[in-house]
DNA sequence: TTGACATTTGCCTATATGGGCATATGATCC
DNA sequence: GGATCATATGCCCATATAGGCAAATGTCAA
């Protein structure tokens, strides 16, 4: 079996750093093909193909104007990832830490 | 060019279902290979292929003890993930994006 | 219609899986 | 050393890119 298609979902779609790139330029304002290229310094096809996934899996909106397209952010579907890693996120916080490890303590005094 | 490889960061690491599944097994306790072949109905061989990535990238650590080898967690790698996709917060997050709404016609009114 | 500009799509290549199966490697015990 | 159990690796196949280049499609203006 071959890897996951980057258009599964969000997790797969974010993978590839150009397209996290893509997504943060989205993020203060909408933007035309060419004007996502010249950022990037990418060529134009490139970027057309990785919006394509983008759109397809939903973390980004067309919206037709004249000979141009402009690209808008839909960052919902990104929610589902921040939410799967927010729920490890007491092994990376050490505060969150010392005080789990203070539960757990205190827990094994109360069994006693 | 290929795509990235699934060791290059804890972004693509985590793309594929199955070890997505195999950090949240391990989040409670360190567990045998075997005890996680078992726990998702696949084979031994298919498992250690996906702790290898795991490993690879840091996600997990191995603790060999006698002829099994004990995974534990280290979920430290995914804060990158979670900080990543929580700069998108507003834009999924209906009341914060009123009050994104709302500090922006502040901001506005603050100018004049 | 023709021309010009903006984007998408098709084709091709190098690369990287993910899983099944068989086999190698490690470790423990006799 | 030899047997046995637990894991890791090697090999093979089907599949899926990511990006470069050329060509197709869409849109608007004269």
């Amino acid at each position: 079996m071959a890897r996951a298609r980057t258009t599964a979902d969000a997790f797969n779609a974010i993978a590839e750093p150009h397209r996290r790139e893509i997504l943060t330029l989205l993020k203060g304002r909408e933007r035309v093909v060419s004007d996502i290229a010249d950022a990037m310094g990418m060529n134009q096809p490139a970027v057309s193909k990785h919006l394509r996934v983008l759109r397809e899996v939903g973390l980004v909106r067309v919206h037709p104007e004249g000979k141009q397209r402009r690209y808008g952010l839909d960052a919902r579907g990104l929610e589902p990832v921040h939410g799967w890693t927010g729920g490890f996120e007491e092994y990376w916080s050490e505060s969150l830490e010392r005080l789990n490890t203070y539960v757990k303590k205190r827990q094994r005094e109360e069994e006693r």
